[in-house]
DNA sequence: AGCCAGGACGGAA
DNA sequence: TTCCGTCATGGC
């Protein structure tokens, strides 16, 4: 049990903010959460934020998972005070933090999310962990699946994988499995790479273009000044910045306004 | 029934 | 280089 109080923090934001399709709601202000091959439940009330684990845990894995050492008010401050929609975003949105998770989790889930909803991109997630992942027991006693690795997907056939119903996108994840096993794209390469290097490397993956590409990038490697456009984020580019982003002043950090313009634009009726 | 969802790919022009 | 049809699945 570890207990600290965070501003700009909010699990439930980072929940549901799609970077991650492994969060699941327990009770009010409660979330399981499977990452790292990892089980832990996360609660907050306020600013003050409950991770259900040893603070050596916390310290050596979910301070950096979720971002802790930065400091997020300094993202929030170089919002321009006359740019009314991303101050609404950030009002809405301002308890995200950009998560550091497993490449190549990363890479599965948004070859899964395109031409997807979120909905059924977390039910597939699902499905090819129970079916493929390693079982696994969490120190509570809780049973779940860790994600598949890329050997255990690379042996899958089309019809093995037919059950979790990925549609036209099982053919690149059995493809991008193979090339990461085979070594035609090494991941520890990739991991080394600034953000050009890294985001050409893994657009070489089966099913992953430009705009997955930059969403592992920003989700995975942490290159945070991605911006990934996806359909949702292009309509507000259209409706609030037809002269285009202003993304020289958020240079180094642009992603993060990009979460928070993501968010907004999912949770905003 | 048609449209859309965190797009990518292969071929044509 | 850009443009276009196609690729599964499911919710509305």
């Amino acid at each position: 049990m570890t207990e600290r109080i965070l501003p700009d923090f909010d699990i439930g934001q980072i929940a549901r903010s799609g970077q991650c399709f492994r969060f699941r709601p327990l009770d009010e202000g409660r979330w399981a959460l499977i990452a790292g091959g990892r089980y832990l439940e996360i609660s907050q009330q306020g600013q003050r934020v409950t991770f259900d684990c040893p603070a050596e845990e916390f310290e050596t894995v979910w301070r950096p998972y979720f971002d802790l050492d930065a400091d997020y008010g300094r993202y929030k401050a170089a919002v321009a005070a006359r740019d009314r929609y991303l101050q609404r975003a950030v009002a809405a949105a301002g308890g995200l933090r950009i998560l550091r998770q497993e490449l190549w989790e990363t890479i599965v889930c948004f070859i899964i999310s395109q031409q997807n909803n979120i909905a059924r991109i977390t039910g597939c997630v699902e499905r090819l962990c129970e079916r493929f992942g390693a079982p696994c027991t969490s120190r509570n006693g809780k049973a779940y699946f860790a994600f598949p690795t890329a050997a255990r997907l690379a042996a899958c056939t089309a019809d093995d994988l037919a059950p979790i119903r990925l549609g036209y996108r099982a053919k690149y994840i059995l493809t991008a499995a193979r090339q990461v096993v085979s070594g035609e794209v090494d991941l520890e390469a990739v991991r080394q790479m600034d953000y050009a290097h890294a985001k050409a490397a893994l657009m070489r993956l089966s099913g992953v273009g430009v705009k997955v590409a930059e969403c592992i990038c920003l989700f995975a490697l942490h290159h945070i000044d991605a911006f990934p456009v996806d359909t949702h984020i292009r309509q507000m580019l259209d409706a609030h910045y037809p002269k285009g982003f202003p993304l020289r002043r958020y240079k180094g950090f642009a992603g993060v306004m990009q979460q928070y313009a993501f968010y907004y634009e999912l949770v905003k009726p």
